[in-house]
Parts: C-alpha cells; structure tokens; sequence
DNA sequence: TCTGGGGTCCTAGGACCC
DNA sequence: TCTGGGGTCCTAGGACCC
C-alpha cells in the first residue's frame, strides 16, 4: 500500500504557527513580487478568493473581510517542510519527497497493523510535533492514494485519515472524483474527456485500454491502471536535477543594461550554487529577458540566446561570465524589461570530467575558490561572500511588503541585519 | 500601478547511419 | 522496369506536476 501524506494550507498553516492570532482569520500568500495569490487558507478559500488570482484584483475582497496577505517566505516554509518530512520519516520504511508539502509514504509490511489506527497516529504526532496540520490518503496505488487524500481533507469525520482498501471503496471514491482532479489528468485532457463524455474518475476507467492509449499514450494508460487498482508508479529516489532554473519578475521594470546584468549575474550565480549542491557540471547556459506581456501599449520584446559551454562547470565566475556575454548579444535598448532568467543544462556529474587539452584556467583553484566561498555563505548567511558581478544595487529586486519574519531561521537574519548597518564592508566580493 | 517560479516525461518526425 | 531493413539521435511541441 502507498500513503500520500499533504499538508493542509501548507502555506498559510506555516505563517500560522509562528502567529496564532491568524487563527480562524482568512489568509493568504502571494507569489514572488507580490503578484498572485499562491495559498489560501480554509476561511479564504470560503469567501471565494480564486488561486492565481492577480492581488490587485483584489483589493475590495480583502478590504471587506479583513484578509491577512502575506509575501511568501520561503525560507520559513523550506524550514517547516523539513521538519514534517523528519518526523514522517520516522514513522515509515520509505518516504518519497514529493514537493514541499507532499510526501509519499511506502507502507509495505503493514499486513498485520491497523492502517487507520496507524494513520491517525501520524497525523496526529505531525500536528503535534510541527503545528502545521496534515492528511494521509491510503490506497493501493499512488495514483488512488491521492484520490483518498482527497477525501481525508474533505470530510472532517475521517479526522484527516482516508482508506481506500477495497473494490467497493474504490468505485464509490471514483464514482464522485471529477475526472479533472485526478492526479496525471491536466487541463487539456480533462476537457477532451468531457468531451466524450467521461466526466468522473470512475467512467475513465470504463474505457476499454487501447482507447486510452489511443488518445493519451502510455502515461495515459497508466494512470487508467493506477485507477484500476495496478500500480504502476513506484517510489522513486531524488535524482539530480537534468536543467536549473532560476528567473524572475523585477520589481519594477528595467531599461537599463548595467542594472539588468547585475539581475542576471545573481541568478546566474543561484544556477552555479545548485549546481555545486548537486556536484553536477552544466555543459549549456540560457539567458532569457522579456518585456512586460501584460502592458498592452508598451512595445514587447522577447529573447534568449543558449550557449555551449567550453567545458563543463559549475564555477560561479564562469557561468556569470558566459551568461552576461548571452546577455549583452540579446540586450536591446528602448524597452522596458520585466524579467529575465538563467538556465543551466546538459548537466553532468562532477566526475570523471572530461577535460580539454587547450584548457588553461586553473581550476583546481577556482574550485577551492567555490567551495570557501560557499562554505563562508553557509556559517554567515547567504550571499556574505559574492561575485562583484552581483552587485550591491539590486534595483531588479523583488517587492515583498508584505513578509513575515524569518522565525525559524532568525539568527543568520540578525547577524546579516547589523553586519550591513554597522559595517557595510563586512560584505566580500570576489572580483 | 499591480499578473510566479521551477521542473519532468513522452511522442512524432526528420536526419542520419550501416 | 525494378528500388530493403534496421537502427539511433535530435528537436519541437505537447502534456503534466507542485
């Protein structure tokens, strides 16, 4: 049998905790920049706050049912997920790490124990534990786990625990799915389905099999057999990632190229962090930039340029260098710029490293460099010790007016706080 | 005025190989 | 006049997830 296991509101039950007096209170979290909401909790979803919704939009809503918005903090939320995956993974044999608030559970050699007495107790000991509430769904495949998670959020009497252990189980839990909230079945073929009017979980698997694979090709067929109760999908083991991405919107928009170098030397030094995370090489770069595609009257401007990289690295020094030479080749003056981003790819592991015969940087070196460098950020909070290249004006910033205060993770802030009033060449460059 | 960010997998078709 | 068989790699596009 799988678990998936989901924390409620994740978002929103994070700033919870460290604010109790948001308790009962509608709230919600928006994207980076300030931009769309990204969570909500149970009170906003009632008051009828759409996901994705652009917050400006909502200015009356809020106004009128006082709700609590706050900008995501995602250094808090990356601390309370690790604390909820620790605690699960005490609890079970194998724990796959879904997404931040997600995790599936292998509950293999369970025959002799009471999964619902088991289920209760996780559910209970996480809550207690960590103040972020959650819900296990349980079921034969992953696929109907997450059907009976499901279930475990939506009915209060099931005190957050939902089996599905039988065939009379499974019909009557896909009978009432709708066929657009199965897990592996998109916007797209939601509506194609309807259109052929299969509108629950249930009647997608009353199709015979070819016709599935027909329309939707073996991923298809396989969420078709997960549903029949024959799973297909296992737990999987974290890999390294094959591309890093890091972009964003600015602040506000930008002209200028000095001012959206400094933006794209950052993320690309964010790009060449991961990479040295992972021990990976990247072996191609991408820059983008893009104007602003929702000012209808400004002149719109969109390009990128990839670049194969020499050798493979993952030398912040590097990187930025061939990232600012993409940028300067696809850089146009007379627009205004809304966001840009970087991309890593073709990544390899560190070793063995072919290299090149002609290759004249030391980088034995360098790679010390890095990994000082990285060793310096990690005792004394990020970005302590930078490129040159990254600049200390940050004009492409981020807005974020409306933060909570890093609680789990305050020391590294305060220290960074007053080394910058007190003495702002506390702040090291690597030029 | 204001609209997020970061990933994966599969397929079809074209180019090319022997 | 007739014109094989088997394979790989790459790319763009489409679908999905959180």
């Amino acid at each position: 049998m799988y678990g998936l296991i989901d924390c409620n509101n994740f978002y929103a039950s994070c700033e919870r905790v460290f604010n109790p007096s948001l308790n009962g209170k509608p709230v919600v979290i928006l994207s980076n920049n300030d931009g769309c909401v990204i969570a909500r909790s149970t009170e906003a979803k009632a008051i009828g706050i759409p996901m994705g919704e652009p917050a400006f939009k909502l200015i009356e809503l809020i106004e009128t049912h006082n709700v609590q918005v706050f900008s995501s903090n995602y250094v808090l939320y990356g601390d309370m997920s690790q604390r909820v995956m620790t605690t699960i993974a005490t609890h079970v044999p194998a724990l796959e790490i879904y997404s931040i608030d997600e995790a599936f559970l292998l509950l293999n050699g369970f025959d002799a124990i009471d999964l619902n007495k088991f289920g209760l107790n996780l559910v209970q000991t996480v809550t207690r534990n960590t103040g972020i509430p959650v819900s296990l769904g349980i079921a034969p495949t992953k696929t109907l786990a997450k059907v009976a998670n499901k279930f475990a959020k939506k009915y209060k009497n099931y005190r957050g625990v939902a089996i599905i252990d039988t065939d009379e189980k499974r019909e009557k839990a896909l009978k009432i799915t709708e066929i657009g909230d199965v897990w592996g079945i998109g916007r797209r073929y939601s509506k194609k389905l309807q259109y052929y009017g299969i509108n629950s979980a249930w009647d997608f698997t009353q199709r015979p099999k070819s016709w599935v694979r027909h329309n939707m090709g073996v991923v298809g067929e396989r969420t078709w057999m997960e549903l029949r109760g024959i799973s297909c999908l296992e737990m999987e083991v974290p890999a390294n990632k094959k591309s890093i991405c890091t972009s964003r919107s600015f602040g506000k928009p930008l002209a200028m190229l000095p001012e959206i170098a400094e933006a794209v030397a950052n993320f690309t030094a964010s790009c060449a962090e991961k990479l040295r995370a992972q021990h990976s090489y990247a072996n191609m770069i991408t820059v983008f930039i893009q104007t602003n595609p929702f000012s209808k009257d400004q002149p719109q401007y969109f390009n990128q340029r990839i670049l194969a990289l020499p050798i493979p690295t993952n030398d912040s020094t590097e990187l930025i260098h061939f990232a600012l030479e993409c940028f300067k080749s696809i850089f146009k003056t007379g627009y205004l710029y809304k966001k840009a981003g970087v991309i890593v790819s073709e990544i390899i592991p560190e070793r063995p490293l072919q290299g090149d015969l002609f290759d004249n940087r030391n980088r034995e070196k360098y790679n010390r460099v890095m990994m000082v460098m990285d060793n310096l950020n990690a005792l004394y909070g990020r970005q302590r010790v930078k490129i040159a290249a990254q600049g200390f004006d940050r004009k492409w910033k981020l807005k974020h007016e409306k933060l909570s205060p890093c609680y789990t993770t305050q020391l590294n802030d305060v220290l960074e706080v007053n080394a910058n009033e007190k003495n702002p060449d506390m702040n090291a460059t690597i030029g």
